[in-house]
RNA sequence: GGGGAGAUACCGAAGUGGCCAAACGGGACGGACUGUAAAUCCGUUGGCUCCGCCUUCAGAGGUUCGAAUCCUCUUCUCCCCA
């Protein structure tokens, strides 16, 4: 189905996100009786809390889902504290660890408080549930006979099982009752869209499948474009290029300003509200500046507009005038002459003398603005009684003052 | 139950008796340049009291003047057959 022309009315603002809708006649139908008989869609959303943040990239979803919430519909917010302790098998080659119910609570209720920065989770505009509700109290044989809801061959078709089988790499048992898992939560909750990334799409429809055998309309399937992370490749925590949701605004700016030029248009497609016409203006003009603009949103819907404008000052003063940061760290070091690699270390710069060293001899050193390249300069903090200011690189920045 | 393959630095991956602190790639970091923490180029990437020394190649022993490399056992992983 082609894009209408207009993008201005909210599901195609919407859509702009998505990669696969399941279908786009179904959702039409959906909606569109959703307005007559006047009843909210129950729209699904699941995340496992493994970890303890979340980043940009659960925010494309979760802001697809709130635009659902804008438009009077019902988000449903599946905390998978069961799932979670299983762990999802999807892009992973090995198995996670598998977390105690003590960890995942934290989890859940850390990963609450960031959603809320995107989504209004008040009571009556969001239902929020954890998927131990209904699978903590099956006991070995309801799992068996939700086992048997589904096949083998159709697990197997799965894009990540059938790659592993390729790279002889192991899939275990338990691995394939994920999806059945998630498929569940869909039945549990009646839910009438579900939204995910695009990697997802298997376990969205064997939700479809599960509620079908339910007897339920089976539910409509709506992926999001996976986002790239800050160096281009697919973000993950372990690659360190994501962006957690809890940064703090210079961070956030910083790192959204480090993505290549290349990754902007996804990003804008994802993150923003621009349309198409609107972003390709502001990509036709200086790459520096769209990047200012792109970072100043995502930083803006994380932390308010005040915070992005001096969030986006601070870094153009940092960076591109070479000024200090306003906020120094301090150190406080012990008295006595100590070489100035030991001084790197001992203030926490450096994790070892030899790192330090390396620094010093490549000029990434500077002292009170002087780039220092002496790697036994010896150092008496007390002849500074100001503090010495100790620069590495452009982003280290310390003064170290005498512990007194 | 049987047979085979493997465990190397942050990650991926070479190395199969000395020239190995260990190729190469990624990442990270430093420098140059710039439009920014993009791109490109150069360099660094175990530790230390650093022109030398010390500890690393799953773990424990052993052979050897000398082992990541050979042998034994242990732990873990994968594949195939049944």
């Amino acid at each position: 189905m082609p894009r209408p022309a207009d993008t201005s009315d909210p599901l195609s603002a919407l859509l702009r996100a998505a990669s696969d809708v399941v279908t786009r006649e179904e959702l039409d139908k959906r909606l569109l009786a959703s307005e007559k008989d006047g009843k909210p869609l129950r729209v699904k959303f699941g995340i496992d809390p493994t970890f303890t943040d979340i980043h940009v990239g659960h925010a494309v979803p979760i802001r697809m889902l709130r635009n659902f919430q804008e438009m009077g519909h019902l988000p449903v917010l599946i905390l998978g504290d069961a799932t979670a302790r299983l762990g999802d098998p999807t892009g992973r080659n090995e198995q996670r660890p598998s977390l105690s119910k003590e960890e995942v609570e934290v989890n859940a209720s850390t990963y609450l408080e960031q959603i809320g920065t995107i989504l209004d989770l008040e009571e009556g505009k969001c239902e929020i549930r954890r998927n131990s509700e209904w699978f903590g109290e099956m006991d070995f044989f309801d799992g068996l006979r939700l086992a048997s809801r589904a096949t083998v061959a159709r697990m197997l078709e799965r894009d990540d099982f059938q790659k592993r089988m390729k790279d002889r790499l192991p899939i275990h048992l338990h691995e394939l009752m994920y999806p059945v898992m998630q498929g569940w939560d869909s039945v549990q909750v009646e839910a009438d869209i579900e939204i995910g990334g695009n990697d997802q799409l298997f376990n969205l429809h064997m939700g479809r499948l599960l509620q079908e055998r339910a007897g339920q309309k089976p539910q409509i399937c709506l992926t999001t474009h996976l986002l790239l992370g800050t160096d281009g490749q697919k973000m993950s925590k372990t690659c360190g290029n994501h962006i957690a949701l809890r940064s703090s605004p210079e961070d956030v700016f910083g790192k959204v300003m480090s993505l290549s030029d290349e990754a902007m248009e996804a990003w804008f497609q994802l993150l923003t509200s621009q349309t198409e016409e609107e972003t390709s203006a502001i990509l036709s003009g200086h790459p520096r500046d769209a990047k200012d603009l792109l970072a100043r949103e995502v930083t803006g819907w994380l932390h308010g507009e005040v915070e992005a404008d001096a969030a986006s000052r601070t870094f153009r003063k940092r960076f591109k005038d070479g000024d200090l940061p306003e906020e120094i760290a301090e150190a406080r070091l012990p008295a006595g002459p100590q070489t100035l690699p030991g001084i790197l270390k001992r203030a926490g710069l450096a994790s070892s003398t030899s790192e330090a060293r390396r620094w010093i001899e490549q000029g990434g050193v500077r002292l009170d603005g002087e780039v220092c390249k002496d790697v036994s300069l010896e150092v008496d903090l007390s002849l500074h009684p100001e503090g010495l200011l100790i620069q590495v690189g452009k982003r280290k920045v310390l003064r170290a003052f005498l512990k007194a």
